[in-house]
DNA sequence: ATCAAAAATACAATCGATTGTATTTTTAAT
DNA sequence: ATTAAAAATACAATCGATTGTATTTTTGAT
């Protein structure tokens, strides 16, 4: 039910004169006098008109629209590129349009499907835990669609990136339970087929090794990193009997649900388990004890990840050359990991 | 730049054919035999065809896709209450744009009119705490794009809302500090303009008046609830030398920061002060002590907005008619309230 | 007052898909 | 084989705005 059906060519008729003078006064051309465009302005602003951008669009062959996916909008490192994906490209005159693929590697697909028919200028993501085939990401370029990642990124070539040093993040968090005098440290990962978990991972056996401790493939726990999997994790290594006085967790959730699940079972933190976990989510400064973790400068990345696609959307010919930004990640301590 | 220009007449070129059929055939019609359809079919696919929406929404004069405005796409009930909204919107073949307008009236300002000239179907809205005028609500309604509120609603005539009962869930949290025996309750409250804070206000008022308690001017706080400001409240009250037993708090953040002030000045919880929240936020269950708080249904909100809204986008002449659902809310007791 | 140059505006095609109507092709009954 | 009815496809207008080109109007110099 479209009440207002006000178009540039009622205007027209309204004031007789013709449609392509309205459209040119409404877009401050140079081409209209001003008097024909106050006119103009004027019976618009009394008749209610407003732009159709379908149609202008359409006609453009432009949107001034780009995409962000990210995983979970709930999440706050999420939230934080996202405030700073709107900021940057606000100022730049493109709309934003977010989307979430809760993980799920179907609605991801979906999402880009409609972002491409809804022909945006260019996407930014951050893929899902169960993106391993990279076929709705390479379509996407092929299409023409500028495609930049952040923070979970893919293995294909010819990509733009904006990433931290994944693997200084987990060398850092393990080095710094190793520093604490932890020995046994266990790994909560992600999906190894993920880059980012594959580096963290990497970063935690260096670390390790530098220090002349064995990696033991009993202390590599892969899962989603849910608040439940960081529980469930605990559940297993208890039962198991396996012993470990230090968790570094690829995300603060799954450390969360880890503290918990340690505090029920009357484990002291730091005191018998310390725990590093990983992006500085709000709630890791609330949980008793306070979580050590590495934070990630999510604004930032949001910022620098929508500069660089909008110069890929002005440039011609960039979809053929590659760049990674790496932003700069920091441990953050508190009290999880004070021994 | 665009590498894929494949429109229909491409691919009617490609079988020397008219368009016409080409889009019948895509489009499933009975029109076009199944041997021409395959033959279509097949060759689109070959040619890497994908429908540009933005001709085929201007041809139709209709979107589906409906806008969701919340102040804030982090804050755990909203977050919720767009993953209910996706869910509806998706199972009934409408897209969503997800918008946060950042408790800025501007920017709500904006949001609404790029969704409006996008010809977006309807829009679902939790207004910012700016929110004071409703000229661009209205104007949506007047342009004939159905709108319904959710949660943070306002006060016009004909509106169709999804709410809790805000009077009730501020009674119950009152009644409940005051059944734990707390005399000298505090409110924190929102912008007295918003219809949800003036109900969560009267709430609590009537649950001291019941109880024989005077309400006392100083017991009003309003802010914009954010973290800082429930610490500012409490070093306000602790400066004036204002005695005060318990804490009603119009959300969980301003109750997290009262929290950690309280805590940094010696004080105990729930032994000097009892606090109840509002929203249930995950951090609630976090945080030592775990903070009492009214829980609000996120996730059904969200799908009972939806339906109201394709109700309304389907029904030509709903946009007259008013309607008002109200959902269930309830009292979550943890430690912070237990004396 | 005349006329060329400049300025302002009008005309018409276009973006890509949809859809009512017209035309052609097929089917089937005689 | 003929022909009317039915099925399949083609034609052309349309959605609303934009934009290159054509035309008209205005300006100003003579």
């Amino acid at each position: 039910m479209n009440i207002n059906k006000v178009t540039i060519h009622d205007i027209a008729k309204a004031l007789d004169i013709n449609s392509s003078t309205v459209s040119r006064a409404l877009n401050d051309s140079p081409r209209v006098t001003k008097k024909t465009k106050d006119k103009i302005l004027k019976v618009a602003q009394e008749m209610g008109y407003q732009r159709n951008l379908l149609a202008s669009n359409l006609r453009k062959n432009v949107t001034n629209t780009i995409g962000v996916v990210v995983p979970r909008i709930s999440r706050h490192f999420f939230s934080s590129v996202i405030q700073g994906v709107e900021e940057t490209a606000y100022q730049a005159g493109f709309s934003v349009i977010i989307c979430q693929s809760l993980e799920q590697l179907e609605r991801e697909k979906n999402i880009l499907e409609t972002l491409a028919a809804n022909r945006v200028d260019g996407v930014l993501i951050s893929i899902s835990m169960e993106t391993m085939d990279y076929e709705h990401l390479e379509g996407l370029k092929n299409r023409g669609i500028p495609l930049v990642f952040f923070d979970r990124h893919c293995n294909i070539p010819g990509t733009n990136n904006v990433l931290i040093d994944d693997f200084k993040g987990g060398y850092d968090a393990t080095q710094h339970l190793i520093t604490k005098g932890c020995k046994n440290i266990v790994h909560f990962s992600g999906p190894q087929e993920l880059e980012i978990y594959k580096n963290r991972f990497r970063g935690y056996k260096e670390a390790l090794k530098k220090n002349g401790i064995a990696f033991r493939d009993e202390y590599l726990i892969s899962s989603r990193l849910m608040e439940q999997d960081g529980i469930d994790n605990i559940k297993k290594l208890l039962d198991k009997g396996i012993v470990f006085d230090a968790i570094f967790s690829a995300n603060d959730v799954a450390a969360i649900g880890a503290i918990k699940c340690l505090i029920e079972n009357k484990m002291k933190i730091p005191e018998d388990v310390a725990i590093v976990g990983f992006s500085n989510e709000p709630i890791s400064t609330v949980i008793n004890p306070t979580l050590t973790t590495i934070n990630q400068p999510g604004f930032e990345m949001g910022k620098a990840a929508t500069d660089l696609l909008i110069k890929n959307i002005k440039d011609e010919n960039s979809l053929l050359q590659e760049e990674t930004i790496i932003m700069e990640s920091n441990l953050i301590e508190r009290q999880s990991s004070q021994k």
